[in-house]
DNA sequence: CATTAGCACTCTCACTTAGCGAGTGCTAAC
DNA sequence: GTTAGCACTCGCTAAGTGAGAGTGCTAATG
């Protein structure tokens, strides 16, 4: 019954697809003739329509009333019809430009990608920092900030670091600090979690016991390490909220029904981001692979997810230093963009850190984009 | 006409406040009368509520329909009819340990105070960092990241630290840095931004001219003061949105012009917290005095503001480290509690920051809760 | 003179009905 | 396979209706 998938009828899926992610509005066969100047009538494009709602591809919310893709659509457009685009060359130099105002603060580097993100793709963002698969020790300092109170700074592998406070005795000098600092880094040089547990639990330096000011700086470093573990897992960024309120599906233009949806809606996804929850299986599984992932409606099985598709991609250096970023939007969202858009700045990020890294730093201006395999 | 503010009339507006802060719907003459066992008939109600309504302390949308406060009757109740109260000792008991457990970690202080704001006072919340008056420079720490790169952290006085990473030669050992790194740190010590700004053109210490190496330094620590004193004035952060999400204000429980001005509401909302727009001259007002502030709907000029009231509190060291914290929400809102959990955790947040400043770390629980004059 | 009972009046809310218009599905002709 | 024609569906809007809530006013009361 419902016939083969013509190239004709490709069109027309693609068409309305085009035309939907447009006006947000369902669309008639007529609108799709009258505006793409097609070469048949609106009865054929109906029965085109009719055979892409037996596979799958588009629904129909009422009997009157145009059609809309489906999540299938949407997948079946992303895989096989849209054309894979990439940012404007200007906006590329605008986004490069950005990110090279803040080179060297490294603590920006994910906060501007969300909101460049959310910007460009004119979607909701999320991103996590950059992350080591192992955690490494690299080195502590200590600064007296007066008699009885010091400031730590641990610094890890990658540019990772982590402010610490510390009561101290009255009694000791800066050089006193910097000695015991400088034994607690070669001591722990380059140690991994599990490793500094062991070295703190032996407590000796080339045989010297150590000290009990230095046994309490192993600890405060082990502890930081510990949660660093802990927290980073969980703690993802996001940015461009208002930037996906303006979207149409969040303004009830409609019935006061819908308006009450948006807001629910809203709620909902209000949560998404704020707690990560329903990303939260995604991401792993977006480290794991490389390439631009997308996830389209209901096809993640969280619930709450069913209106939203999900764009992401892993940035970083292989093995080294990761992390995740991405778009987050209604189901009705500009594919090919959001792609593009995900693709150069996790690529942009790829070299920042690359440069961080490698000692001959590769160019960290990525000529055109560097296509991640899909 | 109106007649005076007798004492019953203030126990009315007062009930009529709290009342419509809990249930969120215009109250009526009876539902007072019955809920609260007033001694007298819904009609004597009434007529209180007609001179209440002339002095300007409460309105009527409708005809019909209770009476709501105005933004004058919620100020006459926040100065002479609300009782002050203090949070709950089990409450502060739990904040303080929240605050406990990232104690050392300052970095988390201003989250972690803008989460609990948030929950306790369920409403949104906003803070900006602790800041100096004058950002002083304390010291400055190289970590050689590879051959090429280094790692910089620019550690000022009060514990706030910039990281920046740079470029370096490749000959340059770890003891070349550190001895790099020692020059600025003693050349700037202590330095404001022009005293470093007047060192980095003499670019000698000591009498001896400064090595190339060491006048990129000063020259990147400068650029880090601008960059911070440009910056700072503009982070604000916050947090609780959803908390004020699920205030009946943004639920369209009734009709669809309800629900557009709920989104519409919110949008405005949500540029506020993110822009610190609109929040920004009070910032300023609240720094300069003591105290909690408490700003009612449209008493701040901002028209998009009309709907929200703000209490703001200043905390920190005085003439040192200070920041502002608050919360924001619908003018329908628990001022008492509200008004409790910023000053407490306003004093909070100042015993800390004290901790970090005095040698003798005065008690960092404060036992029942500071009051800041009002 | 403050208080109160009684009552008419107003205005919102929720529900129903009717009409319109958009867009489809089907059928029959090409 | 394509197209014209047309009946049919269904959501949206506007208008109308009844109920209920709550007030403002008036007149009676201590």
């Amino acid at each position: 019954m419902s016939g083969p998938l013509t190239e004709r009828r490709q069109m027309i899926l693609k068409l309305v697809i085009q035309e939907f992610v447009d006006t947000a509005t369902p669309v008639a066969s007529e609108t799709l003739v009258r505006k793409y100047r097609l070469p048949v009538s609106p009865a054929t494009v109906r029965n085109d329509m009719a055979a892409l709602e037996e596979l799958g591809f588009l629904t129909h919310p009422h009997t009157s009333g145009g059609r809309i893709p489906t999540d299938a659509g949407y997948r079946f457009f992303v895989e096989n019809l849209m054309e894979r685009t990439s940012l404007s060359p200007a906006e590329q130099r605008m986004i490069r430009h950005q990110f090279y105002q803040v080179r060297g603060e490294l603590d920006q580097w994910v906060q501007l990608a969300c909101a460049v993100l959310a910007r460009t793709a004119h979607n909701a963002s999320v991103a996590t920092a950059p992350r080591a698969e192992q955690l490494r020790f690299k080195s502590l300092e200590l600064i007296a900030i007066h008699e009885t109170m010091a400031l730590a700074v641990i610094v890890f592998h990658g540019g990772i670091i982590k402010q610490q406070t510390l009561p101290i005795e009255p009694g000791r000098t800066p050089e006193d600090l910097r000695r015991a600092a400088g034994v607690v880094s070669d001591l722990l040089a380059d140690a991994t979690l599990t490793r500094a547990e062991e070295l703190a639990a032996v407590a000796t330096f080339n045989g010297v016991p150590l000290s009990e000011f230095e046994r309490t700086l192993v600890d405060m470093v082990v502890r930081a390490m510990i949660a660093f573990e802990e927290q980073a897992q969980e703690q993802i960024y996001s940015d461009g909220l208002l930037e996906m309120l303006s979207q149409p599906e969040f303004m009830p233009a409609s019935g006061r029904d819908d308006a009450e949806r948006a807001i629910e809606r809203l709620r909902r996804t209000l949560e998404i981001l704020k707690s990560g929850r329903g990303l939260g299986p995604l991401i792993p599984q977006a480290l794991a692979s490389g390439g631009v992932q997308v996830i389209i409606g209901g096809e993640h099985g969280e619930d709450a997810m069913r209106d939203y598709s999900v764009i992401l991609a892993r940035y970083g250096v292989e093995g080294a230093l990761v992390g995740v970023l991405g778009v987050i939007g209604p189901t009705r969202m500009a594919y090919p963009r959001s792609i593009s858009t995900v693709r150069y700045i996790a690529s942009l990020m790829s070299n920042l850190l690359a440069d961080l890294y490698y000692a001959n730093p590769r160019p960290s201006e990525p000529d055109v984009d560097t296509p991640a395999t899909s």
